[in-house]
DNA sequence: AGAACACGACTACAATTGTAGTCAAACGGC
DNA sequence: GCCGTTTGACTACAATTGTAGTCGTGTTCT
């Protein structure tokens, strides 16, 4: 059941949870492009996305609609716990701290993070 | 220079981030026992890791110190970039937010962020 | 001294990933 | 109806990654 996507296939998925369904150009024209893939990459990585069973192909005609078939929530909180444990041990405040020394949090950032944080404590 | 560490490799340079220096075995009792690996398992990490130029290994005897070779700051900066980017469209807090969702901040993370965000606004 | 162990060097090898290419069928325009 | 175009199916293939195993040599305990 819905093995991992790597890289890649994470990027197309991604796509695809802003807006659904895409056909295989749709995607090569959004994300292939982007990364400099061909439309025949771009197809690969949807059929090992379908195999994976993260993505789904409906038939239109001669071609398909592919549309997510996972959460983006899961997949994405998924990821983002591999993803401290990997650089900060699962810690996560040397990550908040990281990103505020790089200057990557906004003022809105900061402002939602108060905001959540408030609301976790409650 | 400094070719990108693998997801393993990266866990095995993170504990170096840690703590540094470190043998095989030091690191094999750490991260190893964590992630069910063998001792040949983290050497072979190791060694890669020496090979891209992310870990140096100072002779000690007939064993190894390892260290970090590369800063945390940019090896980290980069993987969060990407990940934030791939995932989020580049905002930080919904990241934050999945987090919090996952209940993956402790008590602890939560205190030190705000902390954290209270630096950040003087 | 001899045995058991620790440690690095070297080797192995299947699975996954990145990155396509080719082919054949269906479609759309002339 | 024929021809170029689109699209999916299938195939390819090297590099990377995960996960060790083996060998030889130095070390330590007794």
């Amino acid at each position: 059941m819905a093995e991992r996507a790597s890289e890649s296939e994470m990027q197309v998925l991604a796509a695809l949870w802003d807006r659904a369904p895409q056909t295989a150009a749709d995607l090569t024209e959004r994300v292939g492009k982007r990364n400099g893939w061909t439309q025949a990459t771009v197809k690969t990585l949807l059929a090992r996305l379908v195999q994976k069973g993260a993505v789904t192909a409906e038939a239109d005609g001669r071609r398909y609609l592919y549309s997510p078939a996972i959460e983006r929530a899961d997949a994405v909180g998924e990821e983002s716990q591999r993803f401290v444990d990997r650089l900060f041990g699962g810690r996560v405040s040397p990550l908040i701290a990281h990103l505020a020394e790089r200057e990557a949090l906004s003022d809105r950032d900061i402002a939602e993070i108060e905001a959540l944080l408030r609301r976790l404590k409650s």
